[in-house]
DNA sequence: AGATGTAACTAGTCATCATCTAGATTAGAC
DNA sequence: GTCTAATCTAGATGATGACTAGTTACATCT
């Protein structure tokens, strides 16, 4: 056993998803992934001070992915319109909770995670900004009224967030492309029906 | 001291909303509950059997709550018209989550609960069997297709679920009042727009 | 190559926790 | 009044997160 594990940090945050996917989030233990890992149960401090530090670390990766997800579903091509490009923000969304589940429920239990770190702040702004964009450019070609800005954010989030929920819940069996195809059908219906000038 | 508490069990129910506020549902201990109580550390076991027993018993009463208000919201005389019952309902989850945050926290953790707890399941069913019967009876006047009952339904409560969230999160500052206003405005648009002839 | 400073890790400790047990106390039925 | 079952105590066990002092390996400079 060598001293030195070559790349601890990379380790542990990349057996984190299998774990709670595993155990849950609950039953999640520092001591365990370290045990996992082939090294003592005080070394996952070194680099992550803390269990709200390393799940810190995960939920920045996982906005990291949120953020790259909804802009690859932006720039397809088939995101042309205002409807579409809303619609597409919901299924990169939901996208992100179909291929990292664990990250999705770790990004969402602020209590866990330390809410004033500045990279997290950080990614999870940016992330959110591109809603922001697909709204206020639907804003500036007449689609909506200003005064629904927020309320529409806030529907609109929350839309795409029930899907989400249940995708990346592991327990209702729902096959992903079925969840894909009724939620583009929600996505839409739900778009046209807000954005009209 | 006496010997007896009296009703530990209702005791400690009542006293977790307190102590989920302050501390937070990860740090809530069984032990430190039992000191609040002035009882020893074990005595609660006798009535839970567990921690996820305590918290069981405390979802069944969460839920039972939300029937209760999703049941007053329709029972309004405001709640007329299939628009205004499909809304209500939302307004009555929303009322749920700002009259009991800490019930509404803990109904949506089912890795902390007995999910196969038959009281659990009895009313948990029963509440949300209020959405499908409003959605039911829409249906039947015509305002609904029927293909579109799940993804409706589904749309519906994650809508709800959206500001029911902000409502019981504390750190978000919201007041009550402006959460209930801006809701009501969704709700009536998103219903008006998915119940439609 | 050799010395040295620093990052990475170990091993031990502490307080706390959930859960389990055996036993003490009390209330209420008979 | 007695007895039984419900309620509660007290002690133990094994695991955890966090802390600390000390050990090992690596990189950098000379």
């Amino acid at each position: 056993m060598r001293y030195h594990h070559g790349d601890l940090r990379r380790a542990l945050l990349d057996a984190l998803p299998q774990v709670i996917a595993a155990e849950g989030l609950e039953r999640l233990s520092l001591r365990a992934l370290a045990r996992q890992a082939g090294v003592s149960h005080g070394a996952p401090a070194h680099h992550f001070t803390d269990k709200r530090g390393l799940l810190t670390a995960f939920a920045i990766e996982g906005s990291q992915h949120l953020e790259r997800l909804v802009s690859d579903a932006l720039s397809r091509p088939a995101a042309t319109d205002h409807v579409a490009r809303l619609s597409a923000v919901g299924l990169g969304y939901l996208e992100f909770a179909l291929q990292h589940p664990a990250h999705f429920r770790v990004t969402l239990r602020p209590e866990l995670l330390n809410m004033v770190d500045p990279e997290l702040l950080r990614v999870r702004a940016s992330a959110g900004h591109l809603l922001d964009l697909v709204l206020k450019d639907a804003e500036e070609a007449g689609f909506l009224a200003a005064r629904d800005h927020a309320n529409v954010r806030m529907a609109s989030w929350s839309l795409a967030h029930g899907y989400a929920s249940i995708a990346a819940d592991a327990t209702t069996g729902t096959p992903a492309d079925a969840l894909r195809r009724q939620a583009r059908r929600t996505f839409d219906h739900y778009s046209r029906a807000v954005l009209r000038a």
